[in-house]
DNA sequence: CCAAGAAATGAACTTGAATTCATTTTTAGG
DNA sequence: CCTAAAAATGAATTCAAGTTCATTTCTTGG
């Protein structure tokens, strides 16, 4: 006979897994994928390490499933931000402030995406360059818009919207990584000056 | 007694060291730290794998060593480079085209510095973090005194180059990652007026 | 050419982490 | 409360890479 799971039972199994994925989040924030090993989840998550293989066939698995579930969680946050505007420098200038608000409040998510994810190996490197050519592409949907309505003066949209994300990528992997800038939200406003003006924005 | 090394075998065992050196670069700029073991360093170089430890005390040392030439071969080209100008801004503009260059020339280094190094583990991310800071110094002392000269308005300088090295990095990984742009010359003149008009460039 | 020192070799050893699996504990439902 | 399924356990296994070392090959200088 099979049994049919409670639902005391699903949400236990369901707060296993994520407990997995929230402890994975801390350590690969803070040491070498070597050093995140399934052992060390699986003590910090309160499990057995083959307890581990119960919800995650391995350990790459694990990781990628991860990065996909924090890019998603910034992607939901980017649109539900966006929404709000109905300009489109401010939806592209509320784009940059959620990232950044984003990362300042899960600073490990910050940490994997921009410091640990680009080393570990060719699979995760080609993952992470798929999630930045997308922040890309949307960056330059905002400029080709903006262009298009006369804003902004012609120009190769696809250059100036990776130099406007490499400004931001820059600034927080120096904050992340030195501590400065110390105020982020002031700097975020020198930043959008700096990339309005690179722009040509008019007025 | 102690035999004296003939030139032939000094030259020998420095180049033995040189190659071992070249093939790590080759060999990290396409795989991961782990996939770049010391076998496959040996066996490349033309050397057994006990050999290796003749040159080099350890892997790590290896790798600290080679990152440490290669960030001074870029120095002594910055170097080289801006002192044919006496013009800061042509000083500026002279130290992102030599990047740029050898970044193109040594597609090798580019792929280390940008997108390998970062994920090794926290001391070569230390390093990697230092060697960063060192280039953002550089440009923020241009800009200081730019900024001094009056050749540009108040702003917080750290920021500013933090940005400005921001823009080219970010367009430099898109290159590696996607090979867009396809002509990096010409993105760099986009990327100097990107900057140019981000400072607020007078004149 | 020879003997001792230097360099090179690669199999063997060591280490540490990923994964497996026989066993135990918990849960479902009669 | 009982039994079979499900979940969890953690010691044992596997695997791969770093490092060592006894042995061999090459070099020096008499």
């Amino acid at each position: 006979m099979v049994y049919q799971k409670t639902e005391k039972v699903k949400a236990k199994l369901s707060s296993k897994r994520k407990k997995i994925i929230e402890v994975t989040r801390e350590i690969l924030a803070e040491n070498s994928y070597r050093e995140t090993s399934i052992k060390a989840i699986a003590t910090k998550a309160g499990i057995a390490t083959g307890t581990f293989y119960l919800y995650f066939s391995n350990k790459d698995v694990l990781i990628d499933t991860m990065v996909e579930e924090m890019y998603q969680e910034l992607l939901v946050e980017i649109k539900k931000e966006r929404s709000k505007h109905s300009d489109i420098f401010d939806k592209l200038e509320a784009s940059m402030q959620t990232c950044i608000k984003l990362f300042v409040k899960e600073e490990n998510l910050a940490k994997i995406f921009l410091v640990k994810l680009p080393g570990i190996n060719n699979a995760f490197n080609k993952k992470l360059a798929e999630i930045e050519r997308d922040l890309i592409k949307l960056t330059k949907k905002d400029l080709d818009d903006l262009k298009g309505k006369g804003f902004l003066p012609e120009q190769d949209t696809l250059v100036s919207a990776t130099a406007f994300v490499g400004t931001f990528r820059q600034v927080l992997i120096s904050w992340l990584k030195e501590g400065e800038p110390r105020d982020l939200e002031s700097a975020f406003q020198t930043l959008m000056q700096y990339n309005m003006r690179g722009l040509g924005k008019k007025g």
